[in-house]
DNA sequence: GCATAATACTTTGCAATGCATAGTATTATG
DNA sequence: CATAATACTATGCATTGCAAAGTATTATGC
């Protein structure tokens, strides 16, 4: 297989994990959102993902109770949007997950400087 | 499914790709390693993997183009050993994984400060 | 010398998830 | 009223970390 592609399956994979670690910090910075302003959030931060990708995302993470999640319908009209926001489980995972990605940053800087 | 287990499986996900990296960092800075080093190696570094997992990256990394490989038989006995080292196509995609890791750190960093 | 341990790698099957693509439903616009 | 925009849902595929068991070669202890 060509270099460019094994590069673009590697860049899919490097994201597991990763973008519910951006969603968990979204919506704790936000307090509440919904599935296209997270998507342009991630935008916005120079990380653009797929619609495919963040609706399951976010239905994975509810189903885990990660979540909590309802439909709002805006007060100035317009289309009804499922709303999300942490659940005290989500609340304690993030944390814990940053920790993980510190520490996995934190052992990557030592392989590059070790003998 | 319950906090620590669905926290687990998360851990094992937020691995992915991440591995890839580290591989090829310690090839770049050893020049030549083998499996059960670069196993040790990980678990110097605090992050310790599967030979399950291992062994099988390797070689997918050498279908793949990214490694060079060729059995070593120590010069003092001992088991013969599968050493691996960068190919060119590792030594040119190691910068571009670096890169797209440290975007992926800067776009966390911006999420965790965005209104 | 022979059984056991240590070293080193291989193989198989499973579960999880990002992506591509297509589809559905509701609201806004000309 | 038709078309576009907004917003979410559903399906199938490929990839990969892990667990567990297996294979083969070399070293060690009695």
């Amino acid at each position: 297989m060509d270099k460019s592609t094994t590069y673009q399956k590697w860049l899919a994979q490097s994201r597991k994990g990763f973008l519910e670690l951006c969603v968990l910090s979204i919506l704790h910075r936000k307090g509440t959102s919904y599935g296209l302003e997270v998507l342009q959030t991630f935008e916005q931060v120079g990380l653009p993902i797929n619609e495919g990708t963040l609706y399951p995302l976010l239905n994975r993470m509810f189903k885990n109770g990660w979540l909590t999640s309802e439909w709002v319908t805006p007060s100035d009209g317009g289309h009804p949007r499922r709303h999300y926001q942490l659940s005290d489980v989500g609340t304690e995972l993030l944390p814990q997950m940053l920790d993980t990605y510190r520490s996995n940053q934190k052992s990557l800087a030592q392989l590059m400087d070790i003998k």
